[in-house]
RNA sequence: GUGACUGUAGCUCAGUUGGCAGAGCGCCUGGUUGUGGCCUAGGAGGUCGUGGGUUCAAGCCCCAUUAGUCACCCCA
């Protein structure tokens, strides 16, 4: 290849005509499918705030951003498409009526080292509902899921859901502080899929006083001890006492306020061992939870009660199952995985993928789920819940070729019109008008090539008509159509031509 | 971010122990004047990813770099 060649950009990809067709087609039957729900369609910049997603995305999708400052902004390229939506119905479509159902398509960036199904220019197409916060609202936006899945066409694919509140919840009731409290529900998947000793070791890389043994304290440690068991009070007590008696002087109420606020939160992050192994436990036993829906229901009730919590987290998936049964799903298609966790931070409830086996290791072809508190997290006037989700359009067209479903050549060109001579060019360009005017795709040769190498091209082309324009035909207004297909030869006028191809096509 | 493999014609790829840059497909032009699939003759098209190094000599050996593919991680 030539030195002066520029290459692509690493990780993005030309989309050729073979594949935008494909590719079209499948995003029009999505969109077809959100419209019959009474999704209307909306577009965002491509460029946004970097602030939009710094707050709820998650770490691992921030540190992957295309993030630049540019005069005196900071600036990103999407690295996804709800927040955008979030932000734009902020800023336009706090008045509207609720709730409301949108829908989107449209390119997103993210900094990963590309491999099979991964990009670093991808298409994101899904909806968000927003202003409903019951379990049909959910089971809708599930619904809509699989629906648009159903309509491109693709068999093979599977449904999971699950909840992030389940675990939340329990971490919070353990006290558990806000960071490890992430890393918890960070690794929930990858404790099912490399077991619980993996994530003890990553624990104990980010929290090095986990230790994974249960603690058997030392002597020096039991005062920690204690203070952890203490109440609130009580402990604030207790080491004032201690500081005095040991005739520290603290000046001031506010800073000796300050100080012992500080030495509890100290003391109580030095040693979140118990909680963690607890916590541990609970994700074992919990993200094992996977199958039929009605067994998992009834699994994770026992477990729950094993841990006295509350079942009600339990009661919003019963009712999401149950306002789904009236959908005619295939049920065997559609797993409840209590261990599915996802990377987005914003998520507050129901979550749920879509997995589909021809993709290698790229298995994900949509994802999403509920998000009650992101409307105030970006400055909503109101608490507004919503859920959504999105497909990834590249993924979903290799699923569909994977299952062997070839992207139809529709489109493709009806007429070839050769003219003979370079003084036939008008007659011939006049009578490609004529045909294109009655909704013929017709290709009018520009090379001025020979009668056999347009033919050539025709055949090569399955272009299934060429019409051959000479300086004989043109006397009388006449021009010759060749049906390539059986290599029969018609002499015939130029108004007629049109009708005379939709006769053959008729019956061939 | 970690690791493995690969970059030679538009495409798919050969290229021996370092010794003249190759094939198939595709493209263009012919094989009687204005007629396609087969056959046939010819033609165009290469800084051998890029930059250094070793050597009389490098597509081949060494170093760096860049891109692609795949896996890990994570995600759509």
């Amino acid at each position: 290849m030539p030195s002066n060649r520029v290459e692509r950009v690493r990780g993005v990809n030309d989309v050729l005509p073979r594949d935008y067709r494909a590719m079209r087609r499948i995003e029009d039957k999505l969109t077809e499918t959100f419209e019959l729900f009474a999704y209307v369609p909306l577009d965002m910049p491509v460029i946004e705030h970097t602030d939009l997603y710094l707050k709820k995305s998650g770490e691992e999708i921030i540190a992957r951003m295309y993030d630049f400052h540019y005069r005196n902004r900071r600036l990103c390229l999407r690295p996804e498409m709800t927040a955008s939506v979030i932000r734009a119905y902020i800023d336009n479509l706090q008045n509207e009526p609720l709730p409301l159902r949108l829908y989107y398509s449209g390119p997103v960036f993210r900094y990963e080292k590309p491999q099979k199904a991964r990009y670093r220019q991808f298409t994101q197409v899904g909806v968000e509902l927003i202003g409903a916060s019951q379990a049909i609202a959910d089971a809708e936006v599930i619904r809509v899921a699989y629906a648009g899945l159903e309509a491109t066409g693709l068999r093979d694919f599977r449904l999971v859901i699950g909840h992030v509140g389940i675990l939340a919840r329990f971490l919070e009731n353990l006290k558990i502080d806000n960071r490890l409290r992430t890393f918890l529900l960070q690794n929930m998947e990858a404790m099912q899929k490399r077991g619980v000793e993996y994530v003890k070791d990553r624990l104990s890389q980010i929290y090095p006083a986990f230790n994974a043994e249960e603690p058997n304290l030392p002597r020096s440690q039991r005062l920690t001890e204690l203070l952890q068991q203490m109440e609130e009070t009580e402990a604030r007590l207790a080491i004032l006492d201690f500081l005095q008696s040991i005739n520290i002087k603290i000046e001031g109420n506010r800073d000796s306020d300050e100080i012992i606020d500080r030495l509890l939160a100290k003391i109580r992050r030095r040693d979140q061992t118990p909680g963690l192994q607890q916590a541990l436990r609970f994700m074992d036993e919990i993200g094992k939870l996977s199958g039929a829906p009605v067994e998992v229901l009834r699994e994770a009730e026992k477990i729950l009660e094993g841990f006295g919590i509350e079942r009600a987290v339990l009661d919003t998936l019963r009712g999401i199952v149950g306002a789904l049964e009236p959908y005619e799903l295939q049920w065997d298609r559609i797993n409840l995985d209590l261990g599915l966790s996802r990377g987005l931070q914003y998520y507050t409830g129901t979550i749920f993928e879509v997995h589909h086996g021809g993709l290698g290791e790229e298995r994900q072809l949509c994802g999403g789920g509920r998000y009650d508190d992101l409307v105030t997290t970006l400055g909503g006037l109101k608490d507004i819940p919503a859920t959504g989700f999105s497909y990834g359009l590249e993924r979903l067209h290799l699923a569909l070729e994977s299952e062997g479903q070839a992207s139809q050549q529709n489109g493709a060109v009806n007429v070839l019109v050769a003219a003979i001579n370079e003084d036939d060019y008008p007659y011939a360009i006049q009578t490609a008008e004529t045909l294109r005017k009655k909704g013929l795709r017709v290709e009018v040769d520009v090379r001025h090539r020979s009668v056999k190498s347009n033919l050539q091209y025709a055949d090569k082309h399955n272009i299934p008509f060429t019409v051959l324009i000479g300086s004989a035909e043109r006397e009388k207004g006449e021009v010759v159509l060749r049906a390539m297909a059986t290599r029969e030869e018609y002499h015939i006028q130029q108004a007629a031509v049109y009708e005379r191809i939709t006769e053959l096509n008729h019956h061939a």
